[in-house]
DNA sequence: AATATAGTCAAGCAATTACTTGAGTCTTTG
DNA sequence: CAAAGACTCAAGTAATTGCTTGACTATATT
């Protein structure tokens, strides 16, 4: 009943598994039905059904019910938080190079990495 | 002894647990050894070692002994795959506007978002 | 109305996770 | 050299996770 924010810990953990990263993938092409995201995966429907509330319980799916057939779609929301966690942290590590911000924002120009970063 | 490799699971995984994450944030400071860095957390030196190997392995801190002491500091190769993940994606889903790209590389201009996205 | 579809719900189960405890191994240090 | 310090290793445990099965509820379809 209640909706749950997006957390931190949320949104990692629900990208920590390979089967929900797949799941973003498939939803990236539009809106799916459960059942239709089931099929490619050789498990349950129930077992997607619980990927699909992880998910969307991260901020990372949303969904919605019309008939008998519940719609899937990506939200933001969720990436949001992550991107907005990763760049935090890279202004604290990284102060004086924009290395990771340059890769995040244009994988173009790959500036030449100081060998001290790892 | 084999030094696995940062995959998206292990690098997800790995900061998806909040006192991973607050490892990495005492680690920002600067490296700091396993016994400093237990002090603050409730629990056991055996608890921390562990958690600073899931970090290892995958790839968000680098470790080094010399004599008894191991010192941890930060290694920026997980979250660069991170990054790099999170900026494939925006690419995917959001491929026409620079949204998320803004908030990654910068923090400074909130060019408006659109309400569709979430 | 009868049947099939699409999903929901509640157990249950094996594997993984986040710890703990307790013993052992190297380094320092007094 | 003896004792303390800083880990290291191996078990063990409680909670969580990813999944299944089986029963049930709505909503189409024929």
């Amino acid at each position: 009943m209640d909706k749950k924010e997006p957390t931190i810990d949320r949104v990692f953990q629900a990208l920590g598994d390979s089967t929900r990263r797949a799941i973003l993938e498939k939803l990236s092409d539009g809106p799916v039905s459960v059942s239709r995201l089931a099929e490619p995966f050789g498990i349950t429907l129930a077992a997607v059904v619980q990927h699909v509330q992880v998910l969307e319980e991260a901020g990372l799916v949303q969904t919605q019910k019309l008939g008998r057939v519940r719609t899937c779609r990506i939200d933001s929301a969720g990436l949001q938080v992550a991107a907005q966690w990763i760049a935090d942290r890279r202004t604290v590590w990284e102060k004086k190079l924009d290395l990771l911000g340059d890769l995040l924002a244009e994988p173009d120009e790959p500036a030449d990495e100081p060998e001290w970063l790892g």
